[in-house]
DNA sequence: AGCCAACCTTATGTATACAAAAATTCAGGT
DNA sequence: ACCTGAATTTTTGTATACATAAGGTTGGCT
């Protein structure tokens, strides 16, 4: 994984841009996207700098801004975590994104331009297909996308950010949460219905077909009341593993 | 202005603690919502930095935080400024909010403990009396706290984070949009109302009377559509006052 | 052997110096 | 008189040095 960094990093430099801490924020977000920074995993200023060729000026800004957008925990004197989001906020987590995301749907069923539905139903068919030929990963990319391309084009901007931070934490429990045996998150019928639904314009029936569908998506994971897994997880198994490709750099 | 602020940079030393980002993070939001530093008003994080008694490094830090809360707008090689939200965002954030702060209502209505009831209570009482009074700041004081107290007490916590965001920013656009000859935005019948029905368990009619509510508060703001008004406080009205304030620390 | 304390390592908090980019000012020309 | 453009000033971006606090380790003591 530091291989795959130290790759982007030389391409942004033979660019001829400087790293920002906008750039170390998006690497450091996909990277606990993708759980290759698992949560608990330390971030001391020190190292991300070397890695990325910056100072701690700049890992600093971009820490806070990670913090910001609750993708790590950051406490005085203490360095920076990779959060472990709790099953109970989880939980809250998905009940605000219910919220939020049947609203946005809601108001873009009266009024979401061609065009949009046009994206939106490229993105469920490749959807549709990276899941037929097993590619799990572009999967996960195009169903995103669609739900960010909600997020933008939401008429109200306010909770379109709002559903932007939402999605991302909510993936990130995903990425956490998905029960131990299951290959993939996908369900077949909830994107094309919620695409229905936008294009005959029935506000209720789009809010309802998120509802239902992140309802669903909650159910497949695997947030049973044993909490002490993840507490494990963030005292012990931070350990040698994540640390070392960090300080290896 | 800035004496109440140099007497309670005083306060802290003497107390023995260091200004902290916080503390400044603190007092500028404060001064923003009492309209003491008005919109477009230049923030240089030296002149920060002088009145305050810290480098820039802590003033750089509370700045990237009030922009993450949406109260300053920091762009790259730019000076912050205190945020002038436009019309269109203020409605968007009153809508937002609505939504919010209904579904936290709707969720205390069943599970509010008597103590919280009795905290509102007393706070829609003091409200009360302070109008009765004339005492317009302790008024909007004690208004707030009724919905702080509602947002810290939301039974989700993800969504109670959200709301506290969400009255910060509308607090601001009130003070910004409030109706020139309005003396108050009092609105009588409502916190009681609220408290009502939170008190009988009436989710849907708690969350009603939360969007009635907004719903009569956004309605007391000159919202008209000649938006040049607050482009020319930015850049013209910004001038001499404010600025020399600053500078003159 | 177990526990405690002092030390040392590590990492963050803060200030400051220098570089680069904006904004402003002022002079020159049309 | 107005517009243009270079020089100056202001202000931010970044790196680095020093101070301070947290965490771990080793030594000594009971």
């Amino acid at each position: 994984m530091s291989t795959t960094w130290q790759d982007e990093i030389a391409a942004e430099t033979r660019a001829g841009r400087r790293i920002s801490d906008r750039f170390i924020v998006d690497k450091v977000r996909a990277a606990v996207l993708t759980q290759r920074l698992p949560p608990g995993t330390r971030l001391p200023e020190v190292a991300l700098g070397e890695i990325f060729g910056v100072s701690r000026s700049v890992v600093r800004k971009a820490l806070t801004r990670l913090a910001a957008d609750h993708v790590v925990s950051q406490q005085p004197n203490q360095v920076a975590r990779v959060r472990a989001p709790s099953i109970e906020e989880t939980r809250e987590t998905f009940a605000a994104r219910r919220l939020v995301e049947g609203e946005v749907a809601a108001l873009l069923a009266g009024g979401s331009t061609p065009t949009l539905l046009e994206e939106i139903a490229l993105l469920v068919e490749r959807e549709a297909e990276a899941h037929a030929r097993g590619d799990e990963p572009a999967r996960i990319e195009h169903s995103l996308a669609i739900h960010h391309l909600l997020a933008e084009h939401s008429p109200n901007r306010v909770l379109g950010a709002m559903l932007t931070d939402l999605i991302l934490r909510t993936s990130i429990v995903i990425a956490l949460y998905k029960r131990a045996g299951l290959a993939s998150c996908y369900l077949a019928e909830d994107h094309p219905a919620l695409l229905a639904h936008l294009r005959s314009g029935d506000a209720e029936a789009a809010r309802r077909s998120i509802h239902e569908h992140l309802q669903a998506l909650e159910g497949l994971l695997d947030l049973s009341i044993r909490e002490t897994r993840i507490d494990l997880m963030a005292i012990l198994g931070q350990g040698e593993g994540a640390r070392m490709s960090l300080s290896r750099g």
